[in-house]
DNA sequence: ATGAGTGTAATAGCTAACTAGAACACTAGT
DNA sequence: ACTAGTGTTCTAGTTAGCTATTACACTCAT
């Protein structure tokens, strides 16, 4: 995996398993890769990996049983929370970051649109 | 200024200067605020200020001048590369982020628009 | 020449993030 | 009981980012 050098690899983890909840990937009483495999899939240290673990497990995201593993947990209205959470704050800093280029709202749109245009003529041609 | 804990704050103050220059609020030959000066208004050390500064001089965005201060390049082919450049990283980390979450390009666009629909709801009734 | 205003550089010290490695605690199958 | 597979904790050491402080270099008006 990829990480971006900006920002805590612990906290890019988190918002990598959350997005394999949201995705379906890891679904809900899903068992969670052993903290040593992920260590070595993401090639990081189990510390790291720890680190990220504990915040989730602390949102109740997960629900972590010594010996067996750490699991998704099952209350799927903490899965839905934190799956509007999760999309609201991207949408929440794409505004921020254009309105901060003086774009107006429907211009955010637009660009957007024009991006997904380009990007799709990018991969036509792949 | 509030930044982001997550990214280091000489980035995100290049990206604050980026956007100062993108919005005019900054012209080609504009001088930059003095670096005591900015450390002051945002602050933070003078050293950070430095290290944002080099990059964009590093980058031909910015003059630096002995004695006299920093200045915006009056190259304008320079700057309108650097905002083709930060607005096409935005929507390209906005479409990362979201494609990762398995959503469609048509969904993107009209989660931007709901999510701009809801936050002007919001406004309304500040 | 002096002084105020500018950028530049260097040192020292702090903290957060990360790694490496070891040890400990619990579970389940044999 | 043993063993393999889990999570958990701790110590030590490295590095990057930031602060504080001082010193240096240059420009321009007086």
């Amino acid at each position: 995996m990829e990480f971006d050098d900006k920002v805590p690899i612990y906290y890019q983890i988190e918002q990598y398993i959350d997005r394999e909840i949201i995705t379906g990937n890891l679904a809900p009483g899903d068992q969670v890769p052993a903290v040593r495999q992920l260590a070595l899939t993401l090639t990081v240290n189990v510390n790291t990996i720890q680190r990220a673990l504990a915040e989730l497990i602390r949102q109740g995201i997960l629900v972590s049983e010594r010996g067996k593993g750490n699991f998704v947990t099952t209350d799927t209205m903490v899965i839905a929370k934190m799956k509007r959470r999760v999309i609201e704050t991207e949408l929440a800093k794409t505004y921020e970051h254009l309105a901060g280029l003086d774009m107006a709202p429907a211009e955010m749109v637009a660009a957007l649109e024009a991006y997904i245009e380009t990007r799709e003529e990018g991969e036509r041609h792949e």
